[in-house]
DNA sequence: AATCATGGCTTGACACTGTCAAGTCGCAAT
DNA sequence: ATTGCGACTTGACAGTGTCAAGCCATGATT
């Protein structure tokens, strides 16, 4: 890349390595620029404020969740219930192996992004990939049923990911965290089947 | 209440007030203090530190979410799958009524309740009372498939509370915010009759 | 060739934060 | 009368995000 950019690249990898480690709370612009080598303003000259930085990094987290969830789908489209399934498998793993980017994205309080329209942008386009699948799975439904199924299942992922991550899901079932991933997809995969799907 | 423990009990009421309007991070200790008319050290006699604020409103506010549970219940535990809608329903309506609350509760990195173990103990107790009265609604299914239908409907609900105070779910489905709690509870009805509960 | 503008940073300062350390003051018990 | 203690207060420190200004190499303009 060039050089221009570099600084660019870095302040955004970094900031994703210091979220996933710490949280959202422990990303220092200050401690970005130091890990990049550089003065603590540095970063200012790409990022108009803190604020910005998480903007960005949440963007880009809908970008590849969007592209997660697209590729899951279109790989499972064949059984009924297949692409619901297979996209509330990717939501799940995508907030276990990018627990940084899920953070940036999903706390409104400390990144409001009414303010960065095109990491907006990207929400909804993840967003719209999913709930709009959902309800393809579930065709034969009424209108109205079909949207409920998909903001359910909306729902049901997005809850899963969220307790696996704090935690309150290995406690209370009392299950090692390695093992809540499996847990995860067999929760889906029932619910999935008992909703009755009548396409992919 | 004894003047002992009055400031200690405005530390908290102020607390709660404050994540409500801004959020945990703009939570501050001094702030809190100010907002209490008492020095910026004072809280410290009460609390050893930030944390330990956190970690008292989320512990009152799992008894909280409990108790709401509880009641929503037993009021409706007659007819088959009332008292998981309308668990699912009171959880919903507790995050949207008490956001500080909400935030405090459910922000491990923020306040990891694993230093606290009394407020540990009412999340468990609150989330024991939600699980194992799922599972009671779904007692002719085998024990597996139980405990996943009953972690997906908190998941579910969870989902919902937490992409409803985030503003995703009115924003996804264009709706204005005060008709959330309305399609949130229309979703968790749908779900849960498709489910096909047998019992309370 | 000399001047200027600009991009990409750096240095310095400010108010604010959580927290450690020490001090103050009133009251109850000895 | 002194001590001890609970309930605070005052002061200081390092760390933070951000405003303001400065530096300096490069390229364009005059």
């Amino acid at each position: 890349m060039r050089p221009a950019t570099d600084l660019r690249q870095k302040v955004l990898d970094a900031s994703v390595e210091l979220i996933a480690e710490g949280g959202l709370d422990r990303l220092s612009l200050r401690e970005v620029a130091r890990k990049a080598g550089v003065s603590h303003q540095a970063p200012y000259h790409y990022f108009s404020d803190r604020e910005a930085i998480l903007a960005a990094v949440a963007g880009h987290g809908f970008e590849k969740l969007g592209d997660s969830l697209e590729r899951a789908a279109s790989r499972h489209a064949a059984e009924p219930g297949g692409a619901v399934e297979a996209m509330g498998q990717a939501y799940v793993d995508f907030a276990l192996r990018y627990p940084g980017y899920f953070q940036a994205m999903f706390r409104a309080d400390a990144v409001p992004l009414d303010n960065h329209p095109e990491a907006r942008k990207r929400e909804d386009e993840a967003f719209s990939e999913l709930v709009d699948r959902i309800g393809e799975a579930f065709a034969d439904q009424p209108e109205a049923v079909k949207r409920q199924v998909a903001v359910g299942c909306w729902a049901m992922a997005h809850g899963l990911a969220t307790l696996m991550l704090e935690g309150s899901l290995a406690r209370k079932l009392n299950i090692p965290k390695g093992r809540q991933k499996k847990i995860a997809g067999d929760t889906i995969a029932t619910i999935v089947r008992l909703l009755g799907p009548s396409g992919g």
